[in-house]
DNA sequence: CCCGTGTTTTTGGTATACCAAATGCCAAAT
DNA sequence: ATTTGGCATTTGGTATACCAAAAACACGGG
């Protein structure tokens, strides 16, 4: 055995894989509300030819998108983008109530100090006004720091369910982080998080990031009329 | 029209989630612990020659099995069945608690009493010591209970992405309810869960279904010694 | 002008053919 | 006897061909 370390070459992105994650990401950046029925549905042979494919890759993608709920297969008249609605959104956000507050409670217990004191870097760049100059980056910020509570509870299985309905919840939040002040609330309610724990307080920690996502969705409710 | 009652013709059933369907339940109904590490293996060509039909649709159900964590692709060597270890077991019941729980709460603060009630009858059939008489069914009915909690909550989203995990509960209160007189202490969480539910204390209904399923989980924790 | 019927076209579902990577085996070299 | 290079086989990944159901269209009778 020679003395080099090499790192396996990465054979593992096949086609159907990359289709896959390329379909996930046109439907992510797009916004699906203002677009025209017709542009919902996915033709197959459409696809194959635009990415230059086969039909075979495009159909293992699209059973993949479906199960994460972002398609719907209609029998006999092909794939369309999930139009989610209202309620639907809302039973997202509870789902991830569920998700996110049971990784506190992990990371109350079981995370290192260090990792706990990662999540407050997330925010470090934001210093008080200068978050409504940069709602985006703020928004992004703000996902990460959910999705890091997820991470640091250390469970795979949680992280991988949690993901599935990721997706979703970044859609939410690009669309109500500008609306009506919310990021100050949301702010405050991050710091309390991270306090509670450090202070190792997992009901506390717990709640809070329960009733931080439930407050979100009882925003979701009042505000947001279309759909 | 004529006045023929006709039951719609199934056509929502492919061959493709009919492989789907028979996989699952051919994987659900074999003790994974048992046999020959060789036997996990799925062939393609095998499955689809057993089964009478093409590799296409057994590949399809393939890829909806990996979503779900039943089984796993190793590029370029093929599908293999599932073994979950100790850790992934436990990990995955720290799920189901956190979204039965969040379920609970639902459940208490939106039910109708009558849904709530039907929670009872599911153990009605079970009398004092005729339980270990018959722990199969008990077990069954022990199941029909957590999940029913979770469908009265009223979200899709929530009992979808509990579905997901289901099958590996399945095989776990399985496994162990048989064991230490389990089954005792069960039964009475139980009746404390239905009466937090009546009395519409979602705070307690929530504490209680996760304080539940996080004993079961410390039970497979200390007793479950294999893998 | 409208409705129903037959035909054409489109399209998803399935089967099959092809390819390339990975493995196993065997023989030749040391 | 061990190793190694190459050949054959296996097998998953992809492309393509085929089929049947459904939609779209055209046409003819009312």
């Amino acid at each position: 055995m020679s003395a080099l370390e090499l790192g396996a070459i990465r054979s593992d992105t096949s086609i159907s894989v990359r289709v896959y994650e390329t379909i996930r990401n046109a439907i992510t950046a797009t916004n699906l509300y203002e677009i025209d029925h017709a542009e919902l549905r996915l033709d197959e042979r459409e696809l194959a030819g635009r990415l230059g494919v086969s039909r075979t890759p495009i159909r293992e993608a699209l059973v993949r998108l479906e199960h994460e709920g972002l398609v719907t297969s209609v029998p006999r008249r092909g794939y369309f983008i999930c139009r989610k609605t209202k309620g639907e959104l809302l039973e997202v956000i509870v789902v991830w109530a569920a998700l996110e507050s049971m990784a506190a409670r992990l990371v109350a217990l079981n995370a290192p100090a260090t990792a706990i004191a990662s999540l407050r870097e997330i925010f470090a760049t934001f210093e008080g006004d200068s978050i409504v100059a940069h709602l985006d980056e703020y928004s992004e910020a703000n996902l990460r720091f959910h999705q890091r509570i997820i991470e640091l509870s250390g469970s795979e299985t949680l992280r991988k369910t949690a993901d599935g309905i990721l997706i979703h919840m970044r859609s939410i939040r690009h669309r109500t982080i500008g609306e009506d002040h919310r990021f100050e609330r949301s702010i405050v309610d991050h710091m309390h998080i991270i306090e509670a724990l450090e202070q190792r307080d997992a009901e506390l920690a717990e709640r809070l990031v329960r009733d931080h996502a439930l407050a979100l969705a009882r925003h979701v409710d009042a505000v947001d009329t279309d759909l």
